[in-house]
RNA sequence: GGUGGGGUAUCCAAGUGGCUAAAGGAUGCAGACUGUAAAUCUGUCAGGGUUUCCCUUUCGAGCGUUCGAAUCGCUCCCCCACCA
């Protein structure tokens, strides 16, 4: 009986990382490099499965912590998984939990890992970091909740994605590097105990990543690279602090792939900016996954490229006023249900009348982007012309 | 015609002698958003300037009291309710 998960490599020239890959699974085969649509609660916030489907999108991620806390884990397993439970038929991944112990540990998420300034705008419902795992109390309805790494397969295994991530501490930006070390080395503890857990009830519908932390140190991350190496991971995910501004951001994740294995899959955690991935493949990654493109979505802001302008945006806001009286599309090279049948003055319209619907269009408009953003970045590769299209769309 | 209530910035609405260019909403105008407690959050919102400070004009209109008025008094205009 054949493996039904495999990772080859498509196409990739001698001297660059950039690379086209196909990953299979139970669920369908996606091509990388490639873009996960986050789907947290199982569902992708402003529009539907099929909607998303229909963009082109191969993947879908879910989380552990939100899925435990509703509808729980049993729920999703009495449908047969979270394919059947969310409608989504392709390949799913479920996030461990572990971007929570840090996200609702330290206030504003973003802030701190790129290192700026700590709002602390909200409560924070993290109420201890054990050996043992991290205590929480529930933002649903204020009940204590713990999640260790062995718990935290355990929901997984009952969630049923195709691949699941070990419980890891994601460490912010400002913490020193001891910290950051022993951090580090409480994960790794926590990913053996992960695979120890997964293998124990294992079912051959499912692979781990393993999860490089290390946060912007070097030598930190080759330790941690030298350590997920060591473990039988199907793949592997860059997570932690990637540091305080973009360039720090591409540094660490370049050095990070020159170390990593090249048979593993490489999915780089959170990050979902145009430039951003174009800088990921560049290194080697397979997948991004970021929330961005769908949030923006709802808040009014649509995706585009301008290449020819260096510090040009990669959106527009369709809130402002400029757009009252336009009547073009988003982007006329864009073949999206949205950009086909709508104008950016209607969509400012729904905006200004916060009608729902403007955040459905601009999700499916921005999620067709990047499945066709992705699709050009393999496209290049595919025809040999990385080189040229990297180099064309950074300066 | 009588009695009572009320007129505050684009709108709604606090304030009833100085700390008030005037709370709080809303709207407007911008910004942020990267393993989603986010259809959220932040800034700004009389005009001008040499912009951590200064000047001018504002609380229905006018006149007045006072060192000082959106706040007190008088007159007028308008709105609402009830009674004739």
């Amino acid at each position: 009986m054949t493996d039904s998960f495999s990772y080859t490599i498509t196409a990739q020239k001698n001297n660059e990382r950039a690379h086209c890959a196909l990953i299979s699974t139970p669920h369908g085969t996606i091509e990388t490099p490639n873009f996960i649509f986050c789907a947290t609660h199982g569902a992708i916030k402003g529009a539907t499965m099929e909607q998303i489907k229909a963009t082109g999108a191969q993947f879908v991620l879910g989380n552990t912590y939100h899925l435990w806390l509703q509808p729980g884990p049993d729920v999703v397993e009495k449908h047969g998984g979270l394919q059947r439970f969310t409608g989504w038929q392709g390949p799913m991944l479920t996030d461990s939990g572990g971007f929570q112990i840090f996200s609702l540990g330290y206030g504003g998420v973003v802030d701190e890992i790129k290192g700026k300034k700590d709002r602390s705008l909200r409560p924070r419902s993290l109420l201890k970091i054990t050996e043992d795992g991290a205590f929480f109390r529930s933002y649903l309805d204020g009940s204590l909740c713990f999640l260790s790494p062995e718990r935290s397969v355990q929901i997984q295994q009952k969630l049923g994605a195709d691949f699941i991530l070990p419980l890891d501490e994601c460490t912010p930006f400002h913490m020193k590097k001891e910290q950051t070390a022993a951090s580090m080395s409480r994960s790794h503890r926590w990913e053996e105990r992960s695979v120890r857990q997964f293998f124990s009830t294992f079912n051959n519908q499912q692979r781990m990543y393993g999860i490089v932390q290390g946060g912007v140190y070097e030598d930190l991350r080759r330790e941690s690279i030298d350590f997920v190496n060591s473990q039988p991971f199907f793949a592997q995910a860059i997570g932690g602090s990637l540091g305080g501004e973009k360039q720090q951001m591409y540094e660490v994740v370049d050095f990070t792939m020159r170390y990593l294995s090249k048979s593993r899959p490489t999915h780089l955690l959170g990050i979902g900016g145009l430039r951003d991935i174009l800088e990921g493949v560049q290194s080697g990654v397979d997948t991004f996954d970021c929330v961005h493109p769908t949030r923006i979505a709802r808040h009014g802001c649509a995706l585009i490229e301008k290449p020819e302008a260096e510090f040009a945006k990669e959106h527009i806001n369709l809130k402002n006023r400029i757009y009252r009286e336009d009547l073009r599309p988003i982007d006329d090279q864009c073949d999206c249900y949205t950009c086909r049948n709508f104008t950016r003055s209607y969509l400012h319209h729904l905006f200004k009348a916060k009608e729902n619907t403007g955040g459905l269009l601009l999700t499916i408009h921005n999620a067709r982007f990047m499945v066709r953003w992705m699709e050009a970045i393999r496209k290049a590769i595919l025809d040999g012309h990385w080189a040229e299209f990297y180099k064309q769309h950074c300066y």
